[in-house]
DNA sequence: TCCATACTTAAGTATCTGCTTGACCATCTA
DNA sequence: TAGATGGTCAAGCAGATACTTAAGTATGGA
């Protein structure tokens, strides 16, 4: 499992919970780390730790002013693993509609925005 | 971090990319265990422990036929994980926007870390 | 009925991960 | 300049995780 493209960091890095913990205070602000630390009930090494991840992973960039290190959220990283799912799940939505067409006719509440099929 | 709500499961299991290979694949359509398995570089029983954990997170269902299992995506688990991402985004983005504003116009590429207040 | 297919389950293992401790360095403030 | 503050680095450890093997069960087909 020794992957390592953008997508495989990224949801490596959101599969911890302290790590999400991260992101979703990051979200409300810019923070330092000692400040991200004080809810963590783990010591500010272990958040460290975890910033390095997150920061090879493109969801959060920080910058070193001064002693003080500022975090912030790199939305894009976000956007990444969102586009992922959304494609994923428009894929199989897709089928899916395709599929209740063949069983009963044209009748589909849902209209999926149909550009050109592709394949 | 035994968190364990319906956000930690999906993310923990999106956070392995066998597992995001099988999501993958499924999004193409229903398929069985073995299907599954077959481009996979490991053993069945092993896919079958990924499909437990996909299940249990709510990102899969499967059916057994017979002797076959038949799998298929869960689309409602992605869109668990595609909401939690674009909330997060949303929030950095919005605020973004309200900083951007209150600096002088609607394009900041580089909002300036403010550091003087301490408290 | 016999064999193959399609899983299923349990046990064991190597590797990975998250975390801690403790020593350390850089910057700020009095 | 001294001491406090904020962060960094390295080593080590316990438990989690992904995986394997091996033995077993249930179903389908000849």
């Amino acid at each position: 499992m020794l992957n390592h493209g953008a997508v495989d960091r990224i949801f490596h890095a959101l599969g911890d919970s302290n790590r999400r913990a991260i992101v979703e205070r990051l979200s409300r602000g810019t923070m330092s780390v000692s400040d991200l630390a004080k809810p963590l009930d783990i010591t500010l090494a272990a958040v460290v730790q975890h910033l390095q991840v997150l920061e090879e992973s493109g969801l959060v960039r920080t910058e070193k002013i001064g002693r003080v290190r500022s975090c912030q959220l790199e939305p894009g990283g976000l956007r990444v693993a969102e586009d992922w799912l959304s494609n994923r799940r428009g894929l199989w939505e897709r089928r899916f509609d395709r599929l209740g067409e063949l069983l009963d006719g044209p009748e589909r509440p849902n209209p999926t925005p149909r550009k050109k099929t592709k394949t």
